[in-house]
DNA sequence: TTAGATACTTAGATTAATCTAACAAATTTG
DNA sequence: CAAATTTGTTAGATTAATCTAAGTATCTAA
């Protein structure tokens, strides 16, 4: 069994493939705030355990066995941030350090009965997907706000970043997964946008802010 | 902040102390399942940080700071337990390693919540007294069933023991929290005790039972 | 009251996870 | 393409929590 430790380097593995294609030592050590020879001794660890191939000056590569337990981790994550949401009244800007303890917890009743109680969620509070049970992840085929056209109208679905900065700042303005949104125009200097949703005035977002909301465009 | 390990220490110490009176380097080693070395050398260190006195070979003794340190510890447990029971729907035989792990968990505002949804409960599922958030600890008295005498009608309050083995023994008898018991007689030759409840016929129990069993006479 | 048993401590080793310093490989760039 | 920079590795130390082996203190009981 993986230790806490463990699980949160397989996370992490996973979580840069998946954003950035290959991972490097110095971003998983970046990522996980170590230095460099601790993510290296680490990465061998890993490896004689199963959990990802490895040679010396390549990237690093989460086995099959390695990123379905990272997605079980994950999972556990996932589920913990939609439970603290749905059933014990956080906001969703408060769950990420709180899940980031019990995502550790050894305990299979625990999160399926989260996971039930729930009704078997597929999206965590951000708009990302819960793995399954067995580390299969459902993929969505999101746009960034940003690459949207003015004129049409989009539901904001997720969101490409949670720090809770941005989920604050997104709080301050009401927006949240779920809201349609009406794209009124685009400035051509700095590629913010001015949308309006619900009976608010219209809102202009700056170019940072649309390229970490993920929208679908409305049928 | 207590590592986890230290916490752990914390907590054998305080319930130790409470059914033993002192309690020496082999006794807490023993409850934690360490070698008496380890365990010394523990003691050794939380006598550095405050939590507890110690002097060579003599019983170690929690300070203060220490009491309340392993009682908000033993909070987060027995809140845990309650939680898991009362809103996920948990066994009372099934929490107590789950709680283990997630009595570790630092974030106040999830117990915090945890307490207000149960509605700031004072006991947990086995009857044990919930401390409050600074540390203190309502003490009941309750009377072994086994002490009690022959014709008394009583009500089952609490457990000395919640050990799986144990609990899973009531749950075949249909034995829970909240009972009232008549005791209809006593066998001189072993203390074992004829009682009725509800609607069942009348139930034999053993000595070593009736020892556990935590009663209170109905007035 | 002292011999034997039990409890406790010290010393030293181990493991997991981390670090810094120093060196080596790979990549970038003038 | 060679120098400079960046990235990665090795070596060796550190800390927390654990162990075993060996020695010491305390208690018990003949």
């Amino acid at each position: 069994m993986a230790s806490s430790t463990e699980e949160n380097y397989l996370k992490s593995l996973f979580n840069l493939a998946n954003d950035q294609g290959e991972v490097s030592i110095s971003d998983l050590a970046q990522n996980l705030h170590v230095s460099m020879p601790t993510a290296n001794s680490m990465v061998k660890n890993l490896q004689k355990q199963g959990w990802v191939g490895y040679e010396k000056y390549k990237p690093v590569i989460l086995t099959q066995e390695g990123k379905k337990a990272a997605a079980l981790v994950i999972r556990k994550h996932r589920l913990t941030e939609m439970f603290l949401v749905k059933k014990m009244g956080f906001g969703w800007e408060e769950v990420h350090e709180v899940a980031e303890q019990i995502e550790h917890i050894h305990a299979p009743k625990f999160f399926e009965r989260m996971d039930e109680m729930l009704g078997f969620p597929t999206i965590d509070p951000h708009g990302s997907p819960i793995p399954d049970a067995q580390g299969r992840i459902q993929e969505f085929s999101y746009l960034p706000l940003s690459s949207c056209k003015v004129g049409q109208e989009v539901q904001l679905t997720a969101l490409t970043n949670s720090s809770t900065e941005f989920l604050e700042f997104l709080n301050g303005r009401a927006l949240r997964l779920g809201l349609n949104l009406k794209i009124h125009s685009r400035e051509a200097y700095d590629q913010s946008m001015v949308v309006s949703y619900d009976d608010h005035p219209s809102q202009t977002l700056s170019e940072k802010v649309c390229e970490r909301l993920l929208v679908r465009a409305i049928s």
